[in-house]
DNA sequence: ACAAAAGTGTTTTTTATACACCCATGC
DNA sequence: GCATGGGTGTATAAAAAACACTTTTGT
């Protein structure tokens, strides 16, 4: 309390060149970038939801959809904001993923970098396909991007959306990620399937795949069976909450 | 460049209540928060780098080495300049942690909200203990504390702290992190103690633990014996880089 | 009837786990 | 010589990996 300047007396000491210390403390606007991806099954594709910037800097480019954090909001609270803005959704997984805050990484900054800093707080976020709705108010664009088809993006958002990607990649491995992006029922090879596309075909083959994710237990069997095409019918699994519960901050392999 | 608007016409705006939406963006002053460890082979000790705050808010409290964000500086920057005045070190280990921001956080904000925000972005790092030297400047207290042996700190840090550690944890299970904390060269024993201090006795015996990190072949014998007391004499063994490298990026298990 | 997709079973190899035992040193 | 910590070996259980085979559907 006793320290504490005024702002008056804090501003004409600015210009002294002998304060500079006090005046190296950069003001930032702190913005939040949600990476959030989605899997259509029926395809075969992950999916990263992208917006079209309606303003300056960057218009008229695909972006992630952010925003700039508000008074009295807290970090998630935006992210959630911005989501609830975009999409309508029943299931939400929602994670800080990094926070990018080097200088020069929005054209607001000032040139000689003595103004304003932006820096962003990114959020990873898995939505089911089926269930997401888009929110398209007519002007502003709004698109699921197949995540190999991704454009250019505003600022640094490729780098923040191939971050993403991996902490995605990681996640899938050793949590069941899974079932935030599947459908609330699916068949196994639903599940096989988004584990190539994300992974790669460096694991177990499905049959092996098959039995030790039945064996954990943690799959329940509907008893309904679906037909696609070809072939014998499926079996619809749902993931059972309760039965993983025992596996919960414990180290567990998916792949 | 249209649409931007000269500060002064913004700051007539904002006290109409027509154009509040202008005025809700946060201001942020950005810190850099480190959570530091290390361990103390001899002891046996986990331990955190804490210093005594020298300035209002929380003057005389224990709290994270930190400091707010400068002009033009980067946050990993930042990071590393609160280390190098603090510590001397020859090997470092420094990743991002997260990033706490929710309003109210910092008592150097308004009550009503509408003042200054401050934000931590946290970093995670890790030194050799008898590498590490302590940058006493006599009057500002620094420390290592052993992590169960933490005060209460100043602002969110234990917080912080709690998070660190099990970062930490984590860490240490699939990654090679254990050879930033251990001495350059190190016993068998030593990375076993040091597991077992971190992740606790939930895990193989020596012997088997013991095997497994010899059969991966990343460890090399440097020839050198070493007896510390009674019992037979230990092999010094040495983290080796290039051996390693066929593992990285790869999923492994160390426990 | 046959291709296509789902699902089952079996064999082999590898890895984890438990634990018994030998080795080199200080006191 | 014996307690102490370091280090090796072996036997068993469990899990991973490879792959052959059966079942049920659409056409």
């Amino acid at each position: 309390m006793e320290t504490k300047q005024s702002p008056y007396t804090s501003k004409v000491k600015l210009s002294h060149p002998k304060f500079k210390e006090l005046s190296l403390l950069a003001d930032f606007k702190v913005g939040v970038d949600n990476v959030i991806f989605s899997v259509d099954t029926a395809q075969n594709r992950l999916l990263a939801l992208l917006v079209m910037r309606q303003e300056e800097p960057h218009l008229g480019q695909w972006s992630l959809p952010g925003t700039l954090v508000r008074h009295g909001e807290s970090l998630e609270d935006a992210a959630y904001r911005i989501l609830a803005e975009k999409i309508r959704v029943n299931n939400l997984y929602l994670e800080q993923l990094y926070t990018f805050g080097g200088p020069g990484r929005d054209p607001r900054e000032d040139p000689d970098s003595y103004g304003v800093r932006y820096l962003s707080v990114s959020y990873f976020a898995l939505v089911r396909y089926e269930e997401a709705e888009l929110i398209a108010d007519g002007v502003s664009g709004i698109a699921w991007y197949p995540i190999n088809q991704v454009p250019q993006l505003a600022f640094d958002h490729n780098q923040i959306l191939g971050y993403g990607h991996q902490r995605l990649r990681n996640k899938l491995e050793y949590s069941p990620v899974a079932f935030d992006v599947l459908p609330d029922v699916f068949t196994l090879s639903d599940l096989y399937q988004l584990y190539t596309t994300v992974l790669g075909e460096n694991f177990s083959d499905y049959s092996n795949f098959r039995t030790r994710l039945l064996k954990l237990g943690f799959l329940s069997d509907t008893g309904v069976k679906v037909s696609r095409g070809a072939g014998r019918p499926a079996t619809l699994y749902q993931f059972n909450e309760e039965a993983f519960a025992p596996f919960k901050n414990r180290p567990l392999v998916f792949i």
